[in-house]
RNA sequence: GGUGGAUUCGUCUAACGGUUAGGACACAAGAUUCUCAAUCUUGCAAUAGGGGUUCGAUUCCCCUAUCCACUACCA
């Protein structure tokens, strides 16, 4: 499911919780030839996932079922008949696109509108193939007072004739939604501006068939930032859009439906991070705005950052294992004590490979990380506190973290040294990095006796090398 | 082309005629820390342009520019 149609679900799932109404879920699969199976599982597990749960749907039933359009097809033809009996439409025998013209107006050159009724009988008899269309008044504006956008009008001349009831014998979206709005008694519809343009001819519908009209919250639509800097609809090529994706990458449901519900609306308060009892206690459609939002994955990352560093504990070191790829090897006993180490500092859970990676494999390195000002670290010093380290280290049997603390706190008071300036070269050494997550205590716990001291002495041969080199 | 919509820091946004135009992300600096994160402090940075209306416009009106959507027997 795409970021936009889920931010549309969230926001839509808001406004009915907010206002003690139902969330309905109904699936429009009126175009059999775009069918793909599975897709309406995605749907469940998306929406389970996210937590938008709804009332009513195909899978739980309600009072105003089947939810799902296809099994709806006997009504949307009755209704369709109703409007032509009314005058509101009327049969169309063009083949697609034989009139669609080229010209400045576009749209269907409306060549059925006038045909007898016994020119349609003949046709029909005959075996015509043929498709329902609305019968757009020519003249009038039609108007509506939508709650984002406000007054909102439409010279009636500019709209299309649009097919109702395609010659399948299924609805258009444009036609079953009406129909299934009013049977359903949806009171307010929330969906995205592209539907903007369109929406005078559903209200014509309304009109023809002499029902209420529902409210209308339009919702500006998400865009995403190109290559090049310029901005469009979100889509793939900026990167990953659907929210299985995402979850996938390791970002929170609730981090991702934080940030969406942050696209296009603004809370009260200056507050950031939500849980979605708070997003749902706090959403008014005031704080909806009109213009587009684009996408920010660096944002999306900070606010999923909070939602991780908020995750109870046991929670982050059960659901974070797997991205960890550590099953099998010595750190996996140790993973509890690494987790605690990555939980806040990571942005979603596929970061944590490469975060621990020097962990599994000592990287290469250069000698100038052993040079650092604040610490007074040179190659002499680092190679000295090295050897003493070995010296220190090679002799202690209890490898745990408090010992391994206490030890180097001891060794540092003996160098004359704070705790800092001693452990510079003993995790650049364990580490070959610039910066790690976890301190040189840390890091000496998790990789072990063996491989520590191999690290440090190997620190030590290569800085003699390199002290060799430079004497030449 | 037609129709509709939008336009405040790079990004997400607040301010619904009167503010030194606020917050957040990112970025930069500092504090703190066994490095890095986290946390705290500080800094940088915006009302698309032009006309009106008004004592006073980010806010209301008009024009221009730019961007977006729709213009399917797709939703």
């Amino acid at each position: 499911m795409h970021i936009g149609n889920l931010r549309t679900a969230l926001f839509a799932y808001l406004f009915a919780k907010s206002q003690n109404g139902k969330f309905i879920l109904r699936i429009e699969d009126t175009d059999q030839g775009r069918y793909v199976e599975g897709s309406v599982d995605v749907i469940y597990d998306t929406l389970r996932t996210a937590g938008l749960i709804h009332d009513e749907g195909p899978d739980i039933g309600g009072s105003y079922g089947p939810y799902t359009q296809s099994e709806r097809k006997d009504i949307y033809r009755k209704y369709a008949l109703e409007l032509v009996e009314k005058g509101a439409a009327y049969y169309c025998f063009c083949q697609k696109d034989e009139r669609e013209s080229e010209s400045a107006e576009g749209g269907y050159d409306r060549h059925c509108r006038n045909l007898s009724p016994e020119e349609v009988k003949a046709q029909i008899d005959a075996g015509k193939p043929y498709v329902i269309r609305q019968r757009i008044p020519l003249e009038g504006t039609t108007s509506w007072n939508d709650m984002v956008y406000g007054e909102i009008s439409v010279e009636n001349s500019t709209l299309d004739d649009q097919v109702l009831l395609k010659s399948d014998g299924m609805p258009t979206y444009n036609f079953a939604n009406v129909v299934d709005d009013h049977l359903m008694n949806i009171t307010h519809i929330i969906r995205g501006s592209e539907y903007l343009s369109s929406n005078p001819k559903y209200l014509l519908l309304y009109q023809a068939f002499g029902w209420e009209t529902p409210r209308y919250i339009h919702l500006p639509i998400i865009n995403g930032r190109n290559a090049d800097g310029s901005i469009s609809k979100l889509s793939k090529r900026h990167g990953a859009v659907s929210f299985q994706a995402l979850v996938e990458q390791g970002y929170l449901p609730e981090g991702i439906i934080n940030y969406i519900a942050l696209l296009g609306w603004s809370p009260k308060s200056e507050q950031e991070i939500f849980s979605m009892d708070e997003l749902i206690a706090q959403f008014s459609v005031d704080g909806v705005h009109k213009s587009p939002a684009v996408f920010d994955y660096q944002k999306l990352g900070w606010v999923n950052g909070q939602h991780i560093t908020m995750l109870d504990p046991q929670v982050f070191i059960r659901d974070a294992f797997r991205y960890a790829r550590i099953e099998g090897t010595a750190l996996e006993s140790k993973w509890p004590k690494l987790a605690s180490l990555l939980q806040s500092r990571i942005t979603k859970y596929s970061d944590i490979p490469e975060k621990i990676a020097f962990l599994h494999q000592l990287p290469e390195y250069s000698t100038e990380l052993y040079i650092h000002k604040k610490n007074k670290s040179t190659l002499g010093s680092s190679k000295a506190i090295l050897e003493k380290a070995i010296e220190r280290l090679s002799t202690l049997d209890d490898w745990s973290e408090e010992s391994l603390l206490s030890t180097m706190t001891e060794l540092a008071a003996e160098s004359g040294l704070k705790l800092g300036p001693l452990t510079w070269p003993v995790r650049i050494a364990l580490s070959g990095l610039m910066a790690t997550p976890g301190g040189a205590i840390d890091i000496l716990y998790l990789i072990g006796k063996d491989e520590s001291l191999k690290r440090l002495s190997s620190g030590i041969q290569l800085i003699s090398k390199e002290n060799l080199v430079d004497e030449k």
